[in-house]
DNA sequence: TTGTATGCGTTATCAA
DNA sequence: TTGATAACGCATACAA
């Protein structure tokens, strides 16, 4: 009525490990491991007494200890090389990251994201993660040619540059603003503008391209083009507005970067007197939920970027197992749709 | 010329380690901890030598064997126990989002995000995070309860229930919803109403105790509420519609849970023939960049996010240190910020 | 000031 | 089918 386990140094230990389920258990602690991994390899009734004992004791594996002898981390990184705010004004992002967060939902990855510099330094300082997942690079970002030069699984996701041995998933920027040029020329339109990101970006790379090919095949002119240094309303504003006030030529319509650019731009339109569409067609890019709500709502250029997002991901977890040795390039294709904001183009 | 370290079983290491590097610099491990963690009782040439090995090897510290010794992982989680989109349709976040990097980037703290039940729920039957940062939680989240019984450090960001061990950061809903009243008042309106969130969260509670208060203060009267699922666009529109259709009383004047809701209101009033504000005034909630560029631009109750997020990292972190053992309560002020949908009070 | 030895929680190899 | 035991990469008392 008294001795029973009266061990005299009762100390309180801090978290209980395997070797405690598997003293409780009366088994090995490489049974308890193997009942945890689902081996099959291990008798139904010692599995269930296990199983009685971990939640008795309320174990709980360890993340990182569980990985440690495979060499890996068990974490993917979802990060940008650039400021914080990027992911999040980034109009794909949220689409995407669903995509990602779908696919995580079936693994037993953890995410570990970095927002900033110094938060991705880290990561490629220490063994954290065992693959990137790239955001928003734009040329010159730092800590990139380290990333090239280390042997992690990366995969950029948006425009990026050819020579890299980064798997990308990219929406097809390019044709995109090819089939926003169309669709104005189609409803008459001559004289468009192309309201793009800054010279660092790619995205405003395959933006240009696609509009310049456009124009000149269709025989239209660029008229009032402006170059911003963020795909963000306030950008899109100030540009319009600093290039009328010197003077500069309007055109019947716009082909914006992104959606955010296409509100700055209606917004400092609005502000000028301009009715939309009447005086002036906008298209945007992304289709953000915010786009459909918008006053008037925008048209757009929409694509799947969920699945982008569910594909890179996969990819990714597949080249930490050995897959896709070689690089892979991948181009999403995107559509329009038009809403209220194009037009008929107005005589002028 | 032959037998110099010529090892018989010259086998390719994987990863280099801190035992390589001690090697390198004919030092013990322990030193070269000691240079890698900063520890001043080392010899400012052995510390030279030794760095200079890191250098030359390219040596990377594995972050998860680091943190395994004290028993500790070096990650905060950035979680929902809700859907994976919230995070970004939260009005909030991206603001509070950036006050948590700023405080990341001078720690050595990862940031692990869970943006599915799923997730989460890996992240408490691991040992993954050292403590947790909450956010947009309801009542009857899945797995509270169990975070609850953990003795984890956990501080919640938004509204969250009076009877918890959780530290609590918020804005302050009751008390700007108040102001969006009085301003409203102030201004002639009578009848307002009130576009809430459904009543499983904290945060439309707090605002519906503050619109009631200042309703019944104030001597006004409640008129044609709408209570909703999500603070997204297009609840607030189809919510509008459906009361519209069904003869609902259009009051002058609304307020709404988000700055989100808010625009879905006012597509709908203007899809209405409602113009604003001269027909109907509608203040928003939260002040998202958006809001400003808004047509028009949008009347809201603003607070600083970055800030919260800050203080609630930090506080956080310190927690996870031992600080702050009793559980804190701070509320963020809110403001109103007038711009372009508040007006005069229509004569009706 | 530096080195040795041990432990952190788990997996995996090898016997039994 | 199960159990020792050696890694995994590192930090840290304890010695020297």
């Amino acid at each position: 009525m008294s001795g029973k386990e009266n061990d005299p140094k009762t100390e309180l230990k801090k978290t209980i490990g395997i070797i405690d389920v598997a003293r409780d258990a009366g088994v090995s602690p490489a049974t308890v491991s193997r009942v945890i991994n689902g081996n099959p390899t291990v008798d139904a009734k010692i599995r269930e007494h296990v199983r009685g004992a971990i939640k008795k004791l309320k174990y709980r594996p360890h993340h990182a200890a569980r990985n440690l002898p495979r060499g890996l981390t068990g974490n993917l990184a979802v990060a940008t090389p650039r400021s914080s705010r990027v992911l999040f004004t980034n109009p794909f992002f949220s689409r995407i990251f669903e995509g990602i967060g779908g696919v995580l939902d079936n693994s037993t990855y953890n995410m570990v994201v970095s927002t900033t510099p110094p938060q991705l330094k880290r990561l490629l300082d220490a063994h954290t993660v065992d693959g990137f997942l790239l955001f928003s690079v734009r040329k010159g970002d730092p800590y990139m040619e380290e990333l090239e030069a280390m042997d992690l699984p990366v995969v950029v996701v948006g425009a990026y540059r050819q020579e890299t041995r980064f798997t990308n998933f990219s929406p097809d920027y390019e044709g995109g603003t090819v089939a926003a040029v169309e669709c104005l020329a189609n409803l008459g339109h001559r004289k468009i503008g192309l309201v793009n990101g800054p010279s660092s970006s790619y995205k405003s790379d395959a933006g240009f391209r696609g509009f310049q090919e456009a124009i000149r095949r269709l025989g239209l002119v660029e008229t009032g083009s402006l170059a911003v240094d963020e795909f963000i309303e306030h950008e899109g504003y100030a540009s319009f507005m600093k290039w009328k006030t010197e003077g500069g030529e309007i055109p019947t319509a716009y082909v914006a970067g992104s959606d955010h650019l296409a509100v700055g731009l209606l917004k400092a339109a609005s502000d000028s007197g301009l009715r939309v569409p009447e005086d002036l067609s906008v298209v945007g890019f992304g289709d953000v939920p915010l786009a459909e709500l918008f006053n008037p709502p925008l048209t757009t250029i929409h694509g799947d970027l969920v699945e982008m997002g569910s594909e890179a991901a996969t990819t990714l977890i597949s080249m930490i197992n050995g897959g896709f040795r070689v690089p892979r390039r991948v181009v999403y294709p995107m559509q329009i749709i038009e809403r209220k904001t194009t037009g008929v183009a107005p005589r002028r």
